[in-house]
DNA sequence: CTATTTTGTTTAAACGATTAAACAGTCAAT
DNA sequence: ATTGACTGTTTAATCGTTTAAACAAAATAG
């Protein structure tokens, strides 16, 4: 590697101090400096092509204008969306981003957390997995700033941005019962994650209230480690017998992917045969021949406001931000439409 | 924030100096260290539970055990599922991963890879956009370890994995005239960037191998900052006239999706009407009436290797590697099929 | 019983920046 | 001529590590 430029290399040219270099790359002391020597100052880091080094920067200065971000899996359109705004709105602020995956597990979760706290991130944004509360509650005893997205834990008092998904759950199982579906299914996951089971309770008391009569075979919860195969079998589960559903909750892009897919294959008529909602929008469900009826979360506010709210914790602005946003339900072919009768 | 502890905070407590808790703590000086103070120096770290200052290792080191990663768009989910295979291969080797994306966008490019150079990355992979040849160079001038991914320039010496686009996309037209097509459109981007001329190049170059009569209104090179409506613009020039296209490649993803909606929407027959090829995967092309036949990058392998050479390159192993990969051909039924007839 | 080696630990400089405080010189006011 | 204020710059400490070199004490050798 070529020797790097550093401000005693320029100072040394100049004929100054390094301090002096630096007041100058800086613009402090303003009116203080010699003109003439700051312009010198100034063409000769051009000319060396001076970088400053961050990392000696940072340790002076105790901040590395660094922000992590712990999602579940990046390769998730959800996440990379999400992941692309916070980007966007870190950098209007001069942040860069540092990110890792955490696949819902609380382990490699706490590897993450340590190595971003070890590399002194001045914040953190991250979508916790289940199990993960001691984490949580480290980062509080150290006072680490940082805004969890898309998830939270209900016990711990921290800053949070997070869509309603109870009432998102709650409409789109109104909407079934609004276009008349009396067997209502959903797909979801078991998982001691709150906002999935929002979802879940959501999906019941929208049923509840609509008063109908609920099948606890209706509900499908599976295993995070989920396969294909897990999701085919409840779908056959559902479909198969007598009195199978008329609708269907995906409750999120990943199982929807699948389901879908699945659906294809064994040839279901959508919306005749089956109703379909699914949580998060994806151009997967643009192109499903019945284009799919969706709970849209507002990703880009979601995202702003989680760099928005940690930008002001990091500036000792210590006060409590929980931000419920409303999903919004976008109604299409999958439960309104006619399939295409031959 | 909580004060953090520091070496010299262990060693005040344990009655040594910071250096040995420093050697203690880096398992060095092996047999030379008292067991009874080693043990009480690493009892003591724990008990205030220390975390070593990556940032002051790595200002000492010269070393930050962090890769730059720059895309053209982390949202994209061919990059965000290379991201997240570079994630994981960089996790294996005790990096972690920034990164940027720059919108195709040279002057996005330049402030990011200037960003993270100045935090002092150890490498860079780099997907460039076009009209960055110069930042390039700087990197080499700079003996910055780095590797070109997706795209490469061929008039610069430079560590790159790619796949051969050429023979991709001249498989896929083989494909076609395989199948008995006799007019074949593509819709690709106007771009200085190697791998979509050779795209372009190599469809150009199978039909002439076939014998095909080619149309020049057959290619359709878009503006980068393309929209949906030039792409529906592109479709209808290609559908409209007495002599419709019958077969369609479409040279990303990003055209395809946009591309396969439309079609959907005035009722195209894939198959039948119009044979149809994406370059890239995506759950999208799964769900389309007809999954598509696409082209399919060995991401996987393109992630690995490019750390791989990443790594080798930063431990000053400074031979060229240059990796073109060989992209498959999935075939579905968008080429093969029958649309259901009704 | 010295001389040498080994063991265990400390000292101090360094990485590259920042920044409070000190300093020297000029200028104006009394 | 003395004082004070201002201008322009340097000195030196510091951030939290690492690590070569120095050092002291104990063990071993001759």
């Amino acid at each position: 590697m070529v020797k790097k430029i550093s401000l005693k290399d320029i100072a040394n040219q100049v004929g100054v101090s390094a301090a002096l270099v630096s007041y100058v790359l800086n613009n402090q002391k303003e009116g203080r400096i010699n003109k003439e020597v700051a312009q010198r100052i100034r063409d000769t880091a051009k000319r060396l092509n001076y970088r400053t080094n961050q990392v000696a920067k940072s340790l002076k200065t105790n901040k590395t204008f660094t922000i992590g971000l712990i999602v579940a899996d990046i390769s998730n359109p959800f996440f990379s969306s999400l992941a692309r705004i916070i980007e966007d709105e870190a950098d209007k602020n001069n942040y860069t981003v540092i990110f890792g995956s955490s696949d819902e597990n609380p382990d490699k979760s706490e590897k993450l957390i340590e190595t971003l706290v070890n590399r002194q991130v001045d914040g953190l944004i991250i979508a916790p997995p289940q199990n993960s509360e001691s984490q949580i509650n480290y980062l509080i005893e150290q006072d680490i700033p940082f805004v969890l997205i898309d998830r939270y834990f209900p016990a711990i008092e921290t800053n949070y941005v997070a869509i309603d998904n109870y009432k998102a759950a709650y409409t789109a199982v109104q909407h079934f019962a609004d276009i008349g579906r009396k067997r209502i299914g959903m797909i979801t996951y078991e998982s001691a994650i709150f906002n999935l089971n929002e979802r879940t309770r959501g999906y019941l008391s929208a049923i509840k209230e609509n008063k109908i009569p609920f099948e606890t075979t209706w509900l499908k919860e599976l295993r995070p480690n989920n396969t294909k195969l897990c999701i085919e079998k409840a779908i056959n589960e559902l479909l198969d017998g007598p009195q199978p559903v008329d609708a269907l909750l995906f409750s999120s892009n990943i199982i929807a992917g699948w389901g879908l897919k699945y659906l294809n294959s064994i040839g279901i008529k959508v919306p005749d045969q089956l109703a379909v909602i699914s949580f998060d929008e994806s151009e997967a469900l643009d192109l499903f021949y019945a284009p799919l009826t969706y709970i849209k979360q507002p990703l880009e506010e979601m995202g702003q406001a989680a760099i928005k709210i940690l930008l002001e914790t990091m500036g000792k602005n210590n006060k409590l931000v929980q931000v419920n946003m409303e999903a919004g339900l976008i109604i299409r072919e999958s439960t309104t439409g006619q399939t295409e009768l031959n």
